[in-house]
RNA sequence: GUCGGGAUAGCCAAGUGGCAAGGCUUCAGUCUGCAAAACUGACAUCACCGGUUCGAAUCCGGUUCCCGACUCCA
């Protein structure tokens, strides 16, 4: 029997607004699309803190054993900026701004964004297109849609018609909301002019004169609208109808909509069965955003240069803080809460690393009771991460491992009253869920993989010993200390062992 | 205004009907030459007011406050 059948997933699914037992449409294999980051900046932690929320989600599938296919895209046209359709679109504006190629300023931000991604541990999705490379396809779904009569063209443009695609379907389905208090709703926009409607989108746009990023079309030279890739790489690479679609809260209202109404207009099936919504980061109760000026980049948050940052945090400290909480709540940034984290996620790996050094488990006379104690914090785990990823409860199972394992290392002989194959297989899970599933790497431990640091640590770990055997402790706690002071921390253990960390 | 999400200890944060997870902090103890780490223990009338129920943080009604979307946003 697989994981996925052991403890089969349950998402909450924002287009019922309920949890739901998840089904993919395939027998042991999902198809994921997310919608990735607009490439004209530098991404935030609030961004990280998305595609890190999707990130668990792909590996827990794998890990449960679902064949996956993850399709995250780059979308590297830039969104239209400013008021309505007059304004510029931002990859446009910034590549005037630096006198580059707009696909130069694609690439810098993509590459940038690849590296947060590497640097927070995030897996590579299976298929990361983009739109530039989808024009073609994208031109023929708005053919398709306009034939099947919910799209029109002006003027070189062309528009979704949500009135006329409304009395076939739902526009509104998903973020709740119906077209007539829309309309009564909507602001006075300068520029619209051209629309049947206030409420229509726009699927292709005619590129004015300066306008450095176009394309020909049956239209006219132009250019895709704001929604439309995302309906057509989906359906292009997982079908027309697939699994799971994710994305930011903040994508619900107009995106993921006009994504459900481009599926519906043109194949008249809605795209993903399953929707799922990340929350957004906020910092003292208000959204990360650019606008806000309260977002920073990873770099200086590893550093700690910004002003809400009284120091710098490893990248592996900030993925455990947003693992500590569920993806679909708001997450507070504060200082106290990433060093909250940072001490958690350093108990958690030392506990980890002690399972090295353990005896066997089993030698004496097994106590079945302890062992499926044990047993139950994994077994808790996996129904929590299978019950709509539930970081934040299956991370407090793994803490009751940890100290579980902690005290098998003080005191032997509870270890051998646990069943061996019950330990192995905790330990195979405990540590298959923190670095396969969370996504966690040691960060210490590299450290410790140096071979000319750690030889250099015996030979002051042999002195302190000498020390200390000769009661010379004012140079026994001076080589403790003056290490405590370069970031290293050593330990006595039993028998006059001693082991260090690295901060 | 419309739609949606929140309010749980000093901090962060799980929990959607049955004695309030977990991490951090603080305090006490064990261990230690002293520490650190680890282990053990202590620390919450769940924003407010009503209602339903044998039983409510959880369900229903109301109040206050906060946030997000409705413009590009993860």
């Amino acid at each position: 029997m697989s994981l996925y059948e052991q403890y089969p997933v349950s998402i909450y699914n924002s287009l019922n607004k309920q949890k739901e037992v998840f089904k993919p449409i395939h027998e042991g294999r999902v198809g994921m699309y997310v919608c990735g980051p607009t490439v004209y900046s530098d991404v935030h932690l609030g961004n990280v803190r998305t595609f890190v929320s999707f990130d668990i989600m792909f590996r827990y599938l794998l890990y449960l054993g679902y064949k996956v296919r993850y399709v995250r895209n780059i979308t590297d046209v830039g969104h239209l900026v400013g008021d309505a359709d007059e304004g510029e679109d931002k990859i446009a504006k910034k590549a005037r701004l630096e006198e580059l190629e707009p696909m130069e300023i694609v690439q810098k931000y993509t590459n940038g964004f690849h590296d947060v991604m590497r640097l927070f541990n995030a897996l590579p999705p299976s298929i990361e297109p983009t739109a530039t490379g989808h024009i073609v396809e994208q031109i023929e779904f708005i053919k398709q849609i306009i034939a099947n009569g919910y799209a029109y063209e002006k003027d070189g443009s062309v528009y979704f018609d949500v009135r006329k695609y409304n009395k076939d379907h739902q526009y509104g389905e998903l973020s709740g909301r119906n077209i007539d208090e829309m309309l009564s709703n909507t602001r006075e926009l300068t520029g619209q002019d051209q629309k049947n409607d206030p409420l229509d989108f726009a699927l292709w746009k005619k590129a004015e004169g300066g306008h450095l990023m176009r394309w020909p079309s049956p239209w006219g030279v132009g250019f895709p609208g704001w929604h439309l890739e995302c309906s057509v790489m989906s359906t292009k690479y997982l079908g027309e109808q697939f699994d799971i679609h994710g994305g930011g809260m903040d994508l619900k209202f107009p995106h993921h909509e006009a994504e459900i109404a481009q599926n519906k207009g043109c194949c008249h099936k809605g795209g993903a069965n399953y929707w799922v919504h990340g929350n957004m980061l906020t910092v003292n109760g208000r959204k990360m955003a650019k606008s806000e000026g309260n977002g920073f980049t990873p770099e200086q948050l590893l550093t700690g240069n910004h002003k809400l940052l009284e120091r710098g945090y490893s990248a592996m400290t900030v993925r455990f803080f947003m693992l500590m909480s569920h993806y679909a709540s708001t997450l507070d940034f504060s200082n106290e809460a990433l060093q909250a984290a940072e001490k958690g996620y350093k108990r958690l790996m030392a506990s980890l690393s002690l399972v090295k050094k353990l005896p066997s488990a089993g030698t004496g006379s097994v106590d079945e009771q302890k062992s499926n104690e044990l047993k139950q914090h994994i077994e808790q785990a996996f129904k929590d991460l299978s019950d709509d990823f539930n970081t934040a409860k299956a991370i407090a199972n793994l803490f009751e491992v940890s100290t579980k394992i902690n005290t098998y290392y003080q005191q032997p002989a509870e270890l051998a009253k646990i069943d061996a194959d019950i330990f192995n297989w905790v330990i195979t899970h405990f540590r298959g869920i923190i670095f396969d599933v969370l996504g966690l790497k040691n960060e210490t431990d590299l450290a410790q993989n140096n071979n000319v640091l750690d030889g250099a640590m015996q030979v002051l770990i042999e002195l302190r010993k000498q020390a200390k055997f000769s009661k010379n402790y004012a140079l026994s706690d001076k080589i403790r200390d003056d290490l405590k002071a370069a970031g290293i921390q050593l330990k006595d253990e039993k028998g006059g062992e001693m082991s260090y960390t690295i901060d």
